[in-house]
Parts: structure tokens; sequence; C-alpha cells
DNA sequence: TGTTATTCATAGATTTGATCTATAGCTCCT
DNA sequence: AGGAGCTATAGATCAAATCTATGAATAACA
């Protein structure tokens, strides 16, 4: 016995209407293919699957215990069209994002405002973690974007650059002094520094400057988070290192200034990573189209 | 969305073997075709749901969402194919028979344990009551035959005649001064008849018999069940009329002895009855086959 | 009690679309 | 670099699903 699933799907209906003209009318047939079709059920298993007389059709006792079965199936598949209609328009389905640092917060947080009230039906994940960690998640398939600080090069991986970001330092009432002064790289050194932890690429990228230039930056305070990195800057514990975006509240209020320095800090781009020649879903490159 | 159905079955098995080609093996189908197949399903839904690689294929988030759904329906479905086959080899069922007098004790326990004994896994159901209530329960597809005397015209009922069954009036011992002696109608009636209860067959038949010659067969005692008319002979409460075939054993034994009579009772046949233009289950069809 | 309408079954023609073969392209492994 | 796996694509082929037309049986109705 090896049936073509159609024919399930013509018994279902004719069993359910009790009438193989209406069954064929639901399915867009005519009557003589379904006639057909269940006359090719009923040989396939050698038996009789439907009693028909000149009102319709009704069930013989083996044709009952064939649609105890079907009828759950069919509602299944019925069930899993529906769901995939679901996905395609976003009524449903999840959108998994990796972020690296903060940028959730300062720079994401919009587009996934937006695109949550666009569809809140799904499901948004955010997972954070470091660079390395993001990339993991996203070959592993645990997410379908990451967005991390480029540089990124990987053969695997297709990026697509975003926003620029300038990373700068800054500093609370109690240097005020510095307002306005253009410090060279070495005389920043005098003063207190605060940076990110040491297995960020903003971190990396600023201590590369000061070495390209023989300089050692090491960090009065070291913190995880970039809220405490201007928190403590405002309260005068040291100079921080934070991207310029991300302070423009503070520099605007003026609790915060930036310092001016000899040479330019090199801009940092955020890149959104999926994989290579793997396809998006349905939430993500809706996603993707938002952002840009 | 009208999906051919057949494309959920390739689904599955992709999706199951994680691999186009061994999905196509499986199905005795080429792996273009099993390609195809599956391209024609992300068409339909507009959603991809399958990675490819080149060890093979891997579910998309929206595609693990459709197995959740078809995983399920395509193990209903050959749930159901399994037991058609079941079905079909008599591994499962039920025979329902509906019979009228004694006759599944007499006629039909023979038949039913070597049905039994062939088809243990066939669950027998045995419906006993009055021809009309026999005739009622196959009309309303309760039974799947009905077994009773003839003569049955009904245009909707085939009968299959069966055996024929004579009946005849005995007595026991008390009586033995009537062995060998030929008697009319009218000195049978000298003495106590014993005769089973109003609404059967057998009843009607012998009342008839007695008033086509004008004479009014009244019993002495009216019981319900063969074995007590039998019985009751035996004890000397009078003459039973019963089927000769029935109490072939008691006639041997010479516990009760037929009276010889001067006119010929007509002899009963058993009929087969079943819905015309019906068709039989299976079950039925064999049990059939095996009376005949 | 004809008559009409509705049911399912059957026969044969048609055409769709599933399937095949052949081949290309890609990735991994040796 | 070459081979062996995988999937994708293109185009040809052909089986089988579907259709139209008709028949036969039954029920409903006038």
């Amino acid at each position: 016995m090896n049936n073509n699933y159609e024919l399930y799907k013509v018994f279902y209906w004719a069993a359910k209407t009790g009438s193989l003209t209406q069954a064929a009318s639901a399915l867009y047939l005519t009557q003589p293919s379904v006639s057909h079709a269940i006359k090719q059920l009923e040989n396939s298993f050698g038996l009789t699957l439907f009693y028909r007389n000149s009102k319709g059709v009704a069930l013989t006792q083996e044709g009952e215990v064939l649609y105890s079965y079907i009828e759950k199936s069919q509602i299944l598949i019925s069930l899993a069209e529906k769901q995939m209609a679901a996905l395609k328009n976003l009524d449903s389905g999840e959108l998994r994002i990796g972020g690296s640092d903060s940028l959730f917060k300062h720079y994401m947080l919009p587009y996934l405002e937006t695109y949550h009230q666009q569809y809140p039906a799904v499901g948004l994940h955010l997972n954070h973690g470091t660079t390395p960690e993001i990339i993991a998640l996203l070959k592993e398939g645990n997410i379908d974007l990451g967005v991390v600080r480029m540089p990124i090069s990987d053969p695997q991986l297709e990026v697509r650059e975003s926003i620029q970001l300038q990373d700068c330092f800054v500093a609370g009432s109690r240097y005020s002094e510095l307002k306005g002064m253009v410090l060279t790289l070495d005389m920043l050194l005098q003063y207190p520094v605060i940076l990110f932890s040491r297995n960020s690429r903003a971190r990396m990228a600023i201590t590369e400057l000061f070495q390209s230039y023989g300089l050692n930056l090491k960090p009065e305070i070291e913190v995880g988070s970039v809220d405490l990195l201007i928190e403590l800057a405002r309260k005068g514990l040291g100079i921080s290192y934070v991207t310029r975006e991300f302070v423009a509240k503070e520099l605007e209020e003026g609790t915060l200034f930036e310092i001016q320095l000899d040479v330019p800090i090199p801009p940092a781009h955020v890149g959104i990573m999926i994989m290579r020649n793997m396809p998006l879903s349905a939430t993500a490159s809706k996603f993707l189209e938002l952002i840009r």
C-alpha cells in the first residue's frame, strides 16, 4: 500500500460532507473525480469505505475506522497551513538577535520598538554577548542576525555596514579645567581613565591606538556596562572612553564634556551580520528592511 | 494555499532524514523530484523550510514549525494504513450478527467457534431478537447479517437459503404409549402441548398448519427458550413442538421420541439475511464464506 | 403513478504536472 | 588538484488525474 496522500484529502471531505458531490465542490473537482479517487482508496485497501445511496454516501465500519485517523491528520495539516500563513505575515514567529556591548540599548532600541509595534505577535529574543560569542550563536543557528562593531571578516558571514560611531573621551565637571583644551595622548594618561572591560572591541581599538604611539593605556577603573562608564565620569571618578552617540544627552545637558585630542580617533562602524548563503527567516528579513 | 498533500509526505521524509537524496530513495523517487517538491512547498508558503548545504538539509525555524505538525499528521496516516491492513486481514474489526430464536445456540455455534478460532482478533457481537427486530437492526446498520427462519420477503434484503430444519412434536417417556403410533392433528390436541412464545416464526407456522385443517392449536404451556421446551417434554409435562435437529441428541439417547403425524409438517429453512446492494464488511464476507 | 431531480458510476478523451535524465555548481575531504 | 558527496536547474517524457458526457438508481413530488 503506497497511496497518494491526496486521496485522503478527498476521503476526508467525502466523509465529512456525506456526499461525493459536495466533496467535489469543496475541493474544486468534478464529482466523477471524487468518485474515482474514493474507488482508488477502496481498491488499495481491499475494503469498502462508503455505503452509496441516492442521498449520498455513508461510512462503513471500516470507513469509520479510517476516518478516525484521517480526520485528525487533516486537521493537523490545516493547522499547519494556517500557521505557515501566520509566519509569513509575521502574525507569529520569532526574531532572534545577538548584540555585543551596549549596541542594543543605544542603537537598536528604537528599531526594536518600531518592529514590535508593527509585528506585536513576533517574539523578540535578544542575546547579548561578546563578538565571538555572537558569531558562534549565529553559526549554530541560535540567532538570526548579529549586531556588532566592525570590522568582521569571516568568509561564512555576510556583514552589512550600518551607522558610524565615534568614540571619545569624556569627563564631568570635576575636570572642567580641561574644557576647551586640546590634549595629547600623553597628557591624557596623567588623568585616571575609565575603560570598558578588556574583551570589548572598543577597548581593544583604543588600546591599539595608544600602542601605535608607543603609549600604554592602563585604566584606573574597568567596568562592564556603558551606563556605569557614563555614571562614573559624571561623578568625577575619571575620564571615560565612550561612544559619543551614546552620551549625546549628557553632552547636550553639559553634565559631560568631550576631551579634545590632538590625534583623531578612527571611527567605528556597526555591522549587521547574517550567515552567508543562508536563507533569512521572514522575521529577520523584515527587520533588516526596517533598519535600512 | 491549496497544496497537494503529497508534498507533505516528501517534506516529512526530507526533514526526517535530513537529506533530499535519502528522502528520494525512501520514496522511490529521484533526487531532483524531491528537490522540486520541496521548492513547491516553499513557494506556496513564501517561506524557506530548509537550509541546504553540501552535507544535506536542515530545517529552518519555519521548517521546524511545519514539521511539528506534519510529523504527527504523517504518523496518523501511517497508523491508519496499518489499521486498514489489519482490518483487511481480519487481524482487527468486528462481526455483528443478529439471530432470532435459538438459531445461535443450535445452528450457528460451531461456525462461530471455527470463525473465532481462525480470526481471534475479530470481536463477535451477537444480537438476539425476534425476526422483525433483527431486520430493523440490519436496516439501521447495527448488524452485518441476520440469521432467521425463512421465508423473508423484503425487497431491501438479500436472503440466502441455508440449511433446512424440520420441526416436529416430541414427547418423553410419560407418553411412551404414543411411540410407534401415527396421530392425526385432532388426536394430538387431546394431549397437553408445549409451544414456543407467540411471536416466533415456528409457532406461527404450526398454528397456521392447524388452522388450515380447521383446528385451533392452543398450548398448555408457553415458553421462551428451546432448552425449556426440551426439558419440559422430558419431564413429561406435555408434548413439545421443537426443531428436530435441535433435539437430535435426546432422540438418539431415547429420552425423547418423535410423534408421527398423518400429515407432513412443511420444512423450514434458515435464511442468512444481508442488506441488498450494500457492501459487506470484510469480517462478514469471510463468515459467509465459512458458512457456505 | 408518472415525472423530475438528485445521487453516484462508468467510459473515454484530454491535458496537466509529476517524474525522469542529464548536467551544473558547490563544499568538503584526501 | 581531484574526487565524492550533496543540491539545483533545464528540458523531455509520460502516467495519471481530471474532465465531459452519459447511464442507472432512487427519492421526492405533483
